[in-house]
DNA sequence: AAACACCCTATTCCGAAGAATAGGTATGGC
DNA sequence: GCCATACCTATTCTTCGGAATAGGGTGTTT
């Protein structure tokens, strides 16, 4: 029977979930509310098959807690819990290496899912956290103001790019001028950054 | 009993998927052997509850047949099986929306986790491809051409960057010319750019 | 036909970026 | 003390980027 730990500050979702976990037979469960006493138990149990770690915690301090929480548990998975289904937060626990990111809002029998998910080694993330797979802007730049984008986010200067498409340099000039308008950009490098985030380069 | 569709060219594999999820329980099985037969099938017998695609398959054209499959399946979850366990290929799927990333490396019990995963509309990828999450290059850069970095991935100009830290302007100059040498990079733009790329902004 | 959006070019101008060279300051290691 | 490294400054010069203004050319929509 694998062993699992749940930290969590909130008396409620910390038992309920342990409860239902023991019942449904998935693992052992063991608990702790905050992240001090976590690294107790992994100090003294052993590391767990799975540490879930709410991110509103005494000890957390961000993510540093759970750094150290990960540390702790050797390469064994480690997931984030949160009661909100932010995106930032589910990459930037992935980021740092998280087995998984579980919102609370997530149904029961979608936890245990998550849970057997993580456990064989795998990384679990809601889909409903990715709702935006392609850019939400379409038509604010003109294709040549494309072309001109990319241009610049592959480095190179307005020479090279009026040269890449059969163009006078003053008309490349043309084209970074109001595709920076439209971006809200200062200058071609920050156009550059800002088309990277939109994924539209 | 929700229904699967498994559509892979090998029939070894194809076959043996299909029954091990039947024997198992977790759904019903219908198998196509290439993307044409697939969207037939979705065609008749409606959405499917998970598609499995494979990557090596006639039809496919890269991720062109896979796009075509997704939008038949109507929302319903859709996962690229691949022999190989290609980051790329991974995040390649995971972009244009696939439920999941299987490789057929995968275990036969984590395959079952994998399926039961994803048909709980889940996004599943096996833990073991993501191993280099930190930047493998520190001390490449000195402390002060990072502050110019920074300052030029926010788009700001050297006079800024000057004013914010301290520095006359043809400092900053020098480490930018310095940095972009060591990133061997073209241009600020370019040297923000590939600052992102490896993630030390 | 008029209006509109996108595209291309031209000219001028200034400020910013980039390159080259030269030298001054700390630091820490041997 | 000597050496290496990183850091900061200075000067000069060329190139590039960016802003302003003024056009002319498509095609589509109304």
């Amino acid at each position: 029977m694998p062993r699992i730990l749940v930290a969590d500050d909130h008396d409620l979702v910390r038992e309920t979930l342990a409860a239902y976990l023991e019942a449904e037979r998935v693992a052992e469960v063991r608990v702790a509310s905050d992240v001090a006493e976590a690294l107790v138990l992994i100090g003294s149990d052993g590391a767990f098959d799975l540490v879930l770690v709410d991110y509103n915690m005494p000890g957390m301090d961000g993510m540093k807690g759970f750094a150290r929480i990960m540390a702790a548990n050797g390469g064994k998975p480690v997931a984030l819990i949160s009661g909100s289904m932010s995106l930032e937060l589910a990459e930037q626990a992935l980021e740092a290496g998280a087995a998984g990111f579980v919102p609370k809002t997530l149904g029961s029998k979608s936890v245990v899912a998550a849970v057997r998910c993580m456990m064989g080694g795998e990384i679990f993330a809601p889909l409903s956290l990715i709702p935006k797979p392609v850019t939400p802007e379409d038509g604010l730049l003109s294709p040549r103001e494309l072309d001109v984008l990319r241009g610049i986010a592959a480095g190179k200067s307005n020479k090279e790019i009026a040269r890449d498409h059969n163009l006078q340099e003053v008309t490349v000039k043309l084209h970074v001028k109001t595709m920076s308008r439209k971006l809200a950009a200062k200058n071609r490098t920050h156009a550059a950054m800002i088309a990277r985030d939109r994924k539209l380069v």
